[in-house]
DNA sequence: CTATAATATATCAACGTTTATATATAAACA
DNA sequence: TGTTTATATATAAACGTTGATATATTATAG
């Protein structure tokens, strides 16, 4: 549901291929939003038909074409309708990591550990990817664009990728420092 | 996928019906999993012809035949692999609150406004939820079952939820503080 | 000089999820 | 007394998503 208004909001701002579309949503919305070519291609295809976008053909010698998709004023109110929508509810978010670790606590403490601590390392790399990548990123399409106001939400928006990273961190070593502390399996397997 | 897994979970601890499964899953997951009866039932369906779990049916008089799923050895063991899968990367979320404001610097301010005072006030009530509702869940369940080690997971990753609806309000209040800020929008439009 | 990554488009099967619908009882509330 | 909420099961269409596969060029790094 949720792609057709990021790619309606990113046409918003300037026509593009679906492969620069993935790129736009790899760069900068990564943290809460991610999609598949194989999902964003048959969808531009759909919205083309629905007359939310048009397609420019730009044929390349000895290359395959390059498709630009452009916002129709169809697509731009559509855009402006979802965006109006009473924000009045937080969203249901799912997070696969979280479920595993809800039923950890059958494990062994060793291997709960090794678990944190493989976790803790892969969101200490997404934290950089953020801080790095993604607010690079932003901030060159803000010189490129001009557009500051829109500028300061893909901003707000890195930067609450960023604290959610920063808040997995410390619940994780947390957590860890937690674990730690149990007594060790030994005494809970056999109880004399 | 991850919902195969949920079940299996659940159904670790104890023997239950689809319909407490989806209880369960209401009350001390919801913050980072959640599914309908429309998901649970047929896919418990699937599961029992997998082998996973069996199921004994208690026929009631008058009302429909209860079920009472089980967990087998088979299903044991696919929960326990799961379990054990090296977390190295993070989850992906989706947010569609967090995609929505990325692309609403394009609304006036007072819009923009509005749509970040209502989600603040949902997500207070989300806060709530987790203190009051899933805090109390978790500890009767603790309680009644005597699974401390378990029981600590439970807990922890409750308070994830929380600190996550924390992060949110914080961050919530902060961006209105920033955009309160901003010039209004009869000075964008039309510049001399 | 070779291999890999990045640019670029496209399809498809399988799987997962949402939403609506249907049925029925019991308890709590107004 | 009537309405709503909770308990309980179940199906199905529509929709959304993942992951694999295919093709081809250009640029970069080793």
């Amino acid at each position: 549901m949720s792609l057709k208004y990021t790619l309606l909001g990113f046409l918003s701002y300037e026509p593009m291929t679906g492969y620069s579309l993935k790129g736009n949503i790899d760069h900068s919305t990564q943290a809460f939003w991610h999609a598949s070519l194989g999902q964003i291609y048959p969808l531009l295809k759909k919205m083309v038909q629905e007359g939310l976008i048009d397609v420019l053909v730009v044929p390349q010698d000895g290359k395959p074409d390059k498709k630009y998709y452009f916002i129709t004023d169809a697509g731009r109110t559509e855009l402006d309708t979802w965006l109006r929508e009473p924000l009045d509810t937080p969203a249901q978010r799912k997070d696969s990591v979280l479920l595993k670790l809800f039923f950890s606590g059958s494990l062994e403490k060793d291997t709960l550990l090794k678990q944190l601590e493989r976790q803790l390392e892969a969101q200490q790399t997404r934290l950089r990817l953020i801080q790095e990548d993604t607010a690079a990123y932003i901030q060159q399409a803000v010189k490129q664009t001009g557009r500051r106001r829109e500028g300061l939400m893909w901003e707000r928006t890195r930067q609450f990728g960023e604290e959610h990273a920063r808040l997995y961190i410390r619940w994780l070593k947390d957590t860890i420092e937690i674990v730690k502390k149990l007594e060790p399996d030994d005494q809970r397997q056999a109880s004399p």
